[in-house]
DNA sequence: CTGTATCCCCAGAGATACTG
DNA sequence: CAGTATCTCTGGGGATACAG
């Protein structure tokens, strides 16, 4: 019996692919703003500088740990900066770096698309044959 | 018992909110182009029409079912078509629609974007303290 | 060649409770 | 105020087999 079968390179080619996926600049961008937060807090930072409270007010709906990991995760990728004070409640701010202020500039323009289109795209999805009626309305 | 609590508004606050969320164009669009194949297709259709099989030997790495699943959800959305032509082996097509072609154009700068600068913050992460070392070399 | 139907896994996300 | 620690759940994603 061969060594290598079929299905055997059809594994290790795929894992190959897998590897160069997840090395792809585009998809690993594109899974670091589809993260749920991620671009609220960019947007909520875009005109200056706001403390751990503040984003939780602001954005809210964010639980208090999805707000503190996905802090984390763009601190941690240099696109903020968290910045703490001790006093005696102790202060925490975030701001956005070069970085983090050059990419919101970029993802800014695909907000304005959704605000312009996405109405159409529902429009058009709730038009398809079975789509589901209108459930929510609060 | 009073039938409000505290924990009783603060649910209802975050379904409300959550109905709002899930109602914000920019989210939906997010959600849309975070799934794992849909910039791919969207980038394999950017210079005209392809077959089913073209694009899963272009994409390579895409399951069957993924394939097809987010192909329908992109034609259900209006970005693409999908034109069959009933030959002995099927022959479907699918292409952009304008629409489509326009996200497209939107989405473009997101690749450039990344291409520029997702290496600084793939550098920055790896220099965290705890960072895990390079594991995969295929 | 295209597409459907199942079963399964796991990472992202949330609820809750506790600490400096 | 800011953050950590657990437990849980859900849905996107994948493997596999089958069908027009």
């Amino acid at each position: 019996m061969v060594t290598t079968t079929a299905a055997r390179r059809r594994q290790e080619a795929k894992v190959r692919y897998d590897a160069y996926l997840a090395g792809c600049p585009s998809r690993q961008l594109l899974e670091l703003i589809g993260n749920k937060w991620t671009a609220l807090i960019l947007a909520g930072l875009h005109n200056g500088p706001q403390r751990h409270s503040e984003l939780a007010r602001h954005i809210a709906g964010v639980s208090q740990k999805m707000l503190t990991q996905t802090l984390r995760n763009l601190e941690r990728d240099g696109l903020i900066t968290r910045t703490v004070t001790a006093s005696v409640p102790v202060r925490v701010d975030y701001a956005l770096t070069p970085l983090g202020h050059d990419l919101q500039r970029v993802v800014q323009p695909l907000k304005d698309w959704a605000e312009q289109h996405m109405e159409q795209v529902l429009t058009h999805r709730a038009a398809q044959p079975g789509a589901l009626p209108e459930a929510i309305t609060i």
